[in-house]
DNA sequence: ACACCGAACGCAAACGTTTGCGTTATGGAT
DNA sequence: ATCCATAACGCAAACGTTTGCGTTCGGTGT
């Protein structure tokens, strides 16, 4: 493995201190045109490149930033909305010429000590915090330390003190649920998500807004609040279905369990929309390669994670200011997977 | 924010010098138990955390390895296989205490630049490659480093020198059509993936020798060799569905493509498995949450990335290893979306 | 009593940078 | 010719570890 060219062999060879490397390095404007050119020429010839480890030593930043996923990876990982979100905050990072660095862990416990390492071993200049749950240690760790963090999500608690991006996801669920009411539904199933997580709380507040609103009651056994995984999914749905008085309308939280509605319906012959309407939270480009033209909500996901970068950034440069929230605006993109009920309309 | 207690504070507070809590730390047998006891109590107390980049100075090491994603990560995040081979690896990473950087330009060139920087800038001890295309510069730009790395699939060129983790593509693809042919079909269709990966060229080559021992012509009207993405995979397999003897079967080289043309064959109302086979590379539980029962090849795609980081440990242990290679076995998994062609015997 | 030995620990250099401050040329004003 | 401000650069400390080597000290063998 070839050894590193430090500041010290370019220094020997062009005839100068360290520091006028370094300096060059920098641009700073105390060196002379002349002597950045002899020493740029020297660092060109000898391929030199900068040992961050020293830097970072030094000017303790890191030019790294951490991710924080939600326990575990596994569920994370198969979720369009870890990967989109991940993209937006490469790119950002990418243009600030900073690196990203993922949690490994999958208990809760292990997460947590991943994140210790990362702010105290002072490998992150800052963090993003994918997710926001009740009782999770993370967000007030990172909260005492005073780190730089910001939150994708709404946070349980203590929200003064957080900077966090969200989409406001009553007025999303209120929308949609108008949207779908309004075609003249009247049974509507929730379906999806632990209720521990905040969005689903928020979502579930904005369905229920919009029905009282309609002056419709909200039927609890219509609001199936479940893991992400096929299981639970197929059970909740089959309970759904098998109701004397079935949903006419699904209102769904999450891309993957969409897509377990789609097939289930699709094996008990129940087409979509001519019989039954279909909504689905987390629009990705994924849904494009579906047979079944979805209706989803948009919650832009990419831009989420990019206005976190950004935040986060701001937040290392200047530690000491207000935290703000940013909220992304949701989209509805209405596709066919829906009817208009009109028989059922009172 | 909290300044960082360091080694010397604790030291000083413990009455010991700096490198007898570096030894504790380490559990050096050199340190009475009375002296660890002492200062690991100290250590506690102060809540010591070790600053990583100071250690990495000094030791050349990073504890940390790098993970090179195709460009562009819009393509690859969208791809089940990412995010699950990045999950092996995760895991063995988690168990080493390692942690994972991820490359964030979209472009090759951005690309080849963040790998550049993590080499040369110390910031990780080794990485792996998660493709293997034609023409890139990274691999052999690592390759002139000597630096440690493993790669996720097989070496366009140079074989010899790379470490690489792969399936044995070509026997997949062979078994996978023998499976077809046997069924009946002798109009069959290749479809997906850039011919410029290697992965593709040997299925490619695996379908060509299945075809011609059961003595079949490959067509290359049926072979359809295009990027993953909406517009060419409809353009693909509408141009095969519209030939005059249209495929009665689909080899697929992807979950995203298999998905399209699984919605392309419904909008045009031709049944699977009834009137068309389909067959997908790339197994993952997404698969289960579909509506067709589709048949995959399970390339293990876990055990992929679990591997490929067990072998960057090793070569990062002993640089001298010789580069091996593995062969993670693929599998079959059968479902219904394939019917048997007896009508076209001969 | 002596020398000697090993255990237990401290000293200080080193890793590759950055940066405040001191030093040296350079040139212009007086 | 002398003085001084300024530009251009070098010196050396510092960042928080690790580690080879030197030192101290209590104990053992003669």
């Amino acid at each position: 493995m070839n050894l590193s060219v430090t500041i010290k062999d370019v220094a020997k060879k062009a005839n100068v201190a360290p520091s006028t490397v370094s300096r060059v390095i920098h641009n700073s404007p105390t060196i002379s045109e002349k002597t950045k050119r002899k020493v740029r020429k020297v660092l060109k010839e000898m391929g030199y490149h900068m040992n961050e480890n020293a830097r970072n030593l030094v000017t303790k930043s890191t030019k790294a930033i951490g991710i924080v996923m939600k326990s575990s990876a596994r569920e994370s990982l198969y979720n369009p909305f870890f990967p989109e979100v991940i993209r937006g905050i490469g790119d950002f990072c990418n243009k600030e010429g900073y690196s990203l660095s993922l949690t490994t862990g999958e208990t809760e416990d292990a997460i947590f000590e991943d994140v210790v390492k990362m702010v105290q071993g002072r490998r992150v200049d800052g963090m993003i915090v994918l997710y926001s749950k009740k009782d999770d240690k993370v967000v007030p760790y990172l909260l005492k330390q005073g780190f730089p963090f910001v939150l994708i999500g709404k946070p349980s608690t203590n929200m003064s003190g957080i900077t966090f991006i969200d989409n406001d996801n009553v007025q999303a669920a209120r929308e949609v649920s108008e949207f779908v009411i309004s075609l003249g539904h009247e049974r509507i199933a929730f379906l999806g998500g632990s209720p521990e997580f905040e969005v689903i709380q928020d979502r579930l507040t904005g369905f229920q807004q919009a029905m009282e609103q309609a002056g419709q009651d909200v039927r609890q056994e219509y609001i199936k609040l479940i893991p992400l995984n096929r299981m639970d999914g197929i059970k909740a749905i089959d309970e759904l279905l098998e109701l004397k008085e079935a949903p006419t309308a699904f209102l769904v939280m999450d891309l993957l369990l969409g897509v377990l509605l789609l097939g289930v319906l699709a094996e008990k012959n129940l087409k979509v929309p001519q019989q039954i309407s279909v909504v689905c939270f987390n629009h990705s480009e994924f849904i494009e390669f579906l047979s079944t033209p979805l209706t989803t909500v948009d919650i832009h996901t990419y831009q989420l994670g990019y206005e976190a970068a950004k935040c986060v950034f701001d937040l290392i440069a200047n530690p000491e200011m207000m935290e703000k929230s940013i909220s992304i605006p949701t989209k509805i993109i209405k596709r066919e997977s829906h009817f208009v009920a009109e028989k059922e309309i009172k």
